[in-house]
DNA sequence: GATGAATGAGGGTTCATTCAT
DNA sequence: AATGAATGAACCCTCATTCAT
């Protein structure tokens, strides 16, 4: 009833991350995407004030609807290892469900300028919350005791390489054996052993 | 005192490089980029034929080089794990001393069109090399019986997340844990273990 | 009161053919010619998509009114020869009185690659129609029974002359002599004489 | 031994006939000329002080030669019309003989701003001949009384036709009845018949 | 709100010409 | 005399943005 968006801002936002996705945010321009979303070039000037706040906001409509489903069901789960494995599962199916949103965020955060720095820094929301469960996990004794930004980068790169995986090989998401060594890795990679904690500094 | 390739081709690579690392291919100009070298604008179509031209050459630089230290001294280690360490080690290293080249080499496979598909076809030459190795262990029983190119990219995953870390810590990579803890992961996610392999297909 | 093709499109016409006249296709500029048109450079491109395509339609503009003008009151001449003079008279008026659009005409067909071949083929629309008539003419014995192709060169040949002559000397439109001589050329060159006929092919 | 024009001049000249015949004037760039002439691009500017000498040069190397292959025996004519018609030939047959040079002299006089005005004062050399052929015969009572600027246009008018049809169909070159149709219609155009003179002005 | 014609800065590229060798 | 690397002005064209309707 209420709160609903413009009908024609949300066309305008299906249309650039089509476009952005096919052809790179430099190379679609606002003709084209005013052009496929069925409205004027001066319509969308309405909706956005310039091509770079397009393309922030075309990035943070992805983000946002991938932080919401990676995060779903977390707290249903005991440990952080759980956690994370869940959130891992919950990142792949919907990167591949989601292909282009997946790869405009990504594309947006090799922007030099747009995502400085490390993707931890970068993929914000995504990293503040594992950030959160990995420290946590640290804190009890059931995460190893290393850099938690180190082993955040751990936890995303093993995802990525699933995610690429599953979605040049679909059909072995319906397999057991990938998902079991996935969750492995997560565990072998994170969970605490016997090892010493680094000589703080 | 032969051979050397012209002053000014280098000039151009010199400042090419600079510039995409720091604005991106699209954004960087042709005028800046000669400017940065200190030619005229047209000197730099003698030695690249099109923008395009040299972006390719850029990549192929950057690559090349990459590829070339991340090989170094392979053959003297005598497992598949060990070898796959060792180019571990050796491309963290050269990413972090090769800051600039090793995001232009990631940033030209990010472009749509330029390197499709899943990273493991783009980055072709270290995934030839990676995928046999682990191939090899594979056939030895060293590896874990997977498909190739899921290790190959949970390989490539790990490594991102250190060369990330130690990029912004790069103190750490003075510090024994970490490289401790990135070889430990290695052999952990792709060393065989007694699980029974995916039922064939 | 409707219809009326766009003002700017208009004036780029007009500004492109007094161009096109006093400097070539090549050696004028897109800036010169929107400048003398009282536009943007940019805005050429919303009404022609190149400089090729305005090239093509600004001939094609000056060739329709061309031949427009000399096929007027055609029908009501009854013989072949009547309709040639008629024809020719029409052709040089016109190009005396529209000299820019006439050379321009000419300019095109001489481009390489743009109108090949031989003036026959090149100014198309002209040669059909005077071909039609010299074929009809030789067919009712009215015209010699040589090549139609060869005639019309002949006719066109002679229609250059007259027209050149006039446009550096205007004022000898308006005597008699020389329309006469003009006339009595055609008829002299094209009329059936006693001659036999080629020996076919 | 003596007065031979450079090698390398020659080779030029040779060059930029062919190219400029294929291409144009402004296609043909000096980079494409020297490399078929098989000499550096600095080497053109010792013997052509522009690419415009250049041109003009080149125009004056084909045009001599025309002029000299039409003047060929004219002496040996008795008549005005002799005269003409043997001009016409040999005129015919240079062209049909050298279509590059034939060509390049054409497109040079279509250059606006380089041959200005009428044909006439265009191929001054053609002309000047033709012209004083022309005047001689009218003085004699043997061509028509009319402006000999006139006549020579259509005299050239009816060489170009029959060029053109040649050109296109060169085994009529061989036959005898296009070229006493040809004969036949410069007497006709050109000689003496009883009409008065254009009352002077 | 919606339009799309108009803008003009800036892009990549070509090419006649120069000059140190 | 001969070279060809270097130049930079000028070219055609694109496109994000504006604004009168």
């Amino acid at each position: 009833m209420v709160l609903e968006e413009s009908d024609k801002k949300q066309r305008i936002i299906t249309a650039a991350i089509d476009l952005f996705y096919k052809k790179d945010f430099e190379a679609a321009s606002i003709q084209e995407i005013t052009e496929a979303a069925g409205i004027a070039k001066g319509t969308l000037y309405l909706y956005f004030s310039s091509k770079d706040a397009l393309i922030d906001e075309i990035f943070a409509y992805c983000n946002i609807r991938n932080v919401q489903a990676c995060d779903e069901g977390l707290d249903d789960e005991p440990t952080a290892i759980a956690k994370l494995q869940r959130r891992m599962q919950n990142a792949i199916r919907w990167r591949v469900a989601h292909k282009k949103e997946a790869v405009i965020e990504q594309m947006y955060m090799s922007i030099p300028g747009r995502g400085e720095g490390s993707r931890y820094t970068q993929q914000h929301r995504h990293f503040a919350i594992v950030d959160k469960i990995i420290q946590a996990g640290i804190a009890r004794g059931e995460i190893k005791n290393a850099q938690s930004s180190l082993l955040g980068e751990v936890f995303f790169g093993i995802g990525g390489a699933f995610y690429y995986y599953f979605r040049e090989n679909p059909r072995q998401m319906e397999e057991e054996y990938p998902w079991r060594l996935c969750m492995q890795m997560v565990r072998d990679c994170l969970q605490a052993d016997g090892l010493k904690p680094p000589p703080d500094k």
